[in-house]
DNA sequence: CTATTTATAGCACGACCGTTCTTTTAATGG
DNA sequence: CCATTAAAAGAACGGTCGTGCTATAAATAG
């Protein structure tokens, strides 16, 4: 790898770093620059913009994510779907709390009307596609007959991207304990729900 | 009401809706006044800090959250808790459907380690506040032996605030007649759990 | 080893940030 | 109506923001 590749390679980890503490907005080149013991402007001519910076930051979280998460969950060797599916959350909660500060991943709703930046397109895309690996992975559980034939993936994915989001703030309100406690008990009532017919 | 308390009422409402569509964050002294046509400094002697505003804004926002959501379901009369609970979400759903943005009391978590903004702590207090109130009605509905006499009201807040979360990303993601169509469908089965034995 | 490209630093810019101080204007109570 | 108080404006501050431009240092290729 080239001195370039190198540089920019660290400077994406210790951005990543930074955003995950204070949030993706409040990063700025000066202290990212400080942080990476570099100029500003030295740092600057990697990403010829600050909004070239956030967007490279998120694609650099994306890959982070899919390895954190998505990789793991393929190496679990899970003999179905809903330990898949389990074991994606798992993977995906050990995701969420280790960050001190917040996930920027959080921020796609961040949106002011129409001029979206790029970086936020670049995260509404990456949970997108998070979004509809979970629904495919439900999709298949039905396929394999381990849920009900009329569940809706769809729906299924949203409430259960709803029992993450409130881990995350039950989080910072309640403590890590009481959220992945009640995380996993709405999880298993909510897979119990996929299984049974009413 | 004297001179100052009408600016300031006047600052704030303005605060209020700029907050609502560029995050609290975002929010400048500067911008500010230009939108209140006063100056920086005429503003600034109503808060004598930026902290102290950002505060102020919080608790005027959660007044108004508290005149659209908590106040206008006391009006609908309704008979029982179940319907009281909905009525609250209907409300709900639409405090936050009003933001062309981004709705501040979603920016609760986004805590910087130790060093936590007044803002910050008055945010965390109004929404365990109103968690607390759903929590309670949910409560009542079990003393009426609307639900399940072994339903945890705490469980129960968790997975309704979830359902809200969740509308509120595919809101800005997949648009509102989506998001509200996802969002009932899961709230009937989530109250639908709360009634049945399993 | 040298020539050339690439990466980094240094410096300056205009803009805006929150904040303070002083002065002027407006509202208020007697 | 006048004296007093409260409210708002004006100007300036040190700081930081993102971003150019220019020079230097380092990596790379021949």
């Amino acid at each position: 790898m080239s001195k370039g590749k190198q540089t920019r390679d660290n400077i994406l980890n210790v951005a990543f770093r930074l955003a995950s503490e204070n949030g993706l907005e409040s990063l700025t080149i000066g202290e990212l620059a400080k942080q990476c013991a570099m100029s500003k402007s030295g740092l600057f001519a990697h990403f010829n913009s600050k909004e070239n910076l956030q967007a490279a930051v998120v694609e650099f979280a994306n890959e982070i994510f899919i390895q954190r998460v998505i990789v793991p969950a393929r190496s679990d060797n899970c003999s179905n779907y809903e330990e898949k599916i389990k074991a994606l959350l798992h993977h995906w909660l050990n995701w969420n709390q280790s960050f001190q500060g917040s996930c920027m991943f959080l921020d796609a709703w961040r949106e002011k009307c129409a001029d979206e930046s790029a970086a936020q397109q670049v995260l509404k895309q990456a949970i997108a596609n998070w979004l509809t690996y979970l629904q495919i992975q439900i999709g298949k559980g039905i396929e394999n007959q381990e849920f009900r034939a009329d569940l809706q993936p769809e729906q299924a994915t949203f409430e259960l991207y709803g029992m993450y989001l409130s881990a995350h703030l039950y989080h910072s309100m309640h403590g890590q304990a009481e959220s992945t406690e009640r995380f996993w008990q709405g999880v298993a009532r909510l897979i119990q729900s996929w299984k049974v017919n009413h």
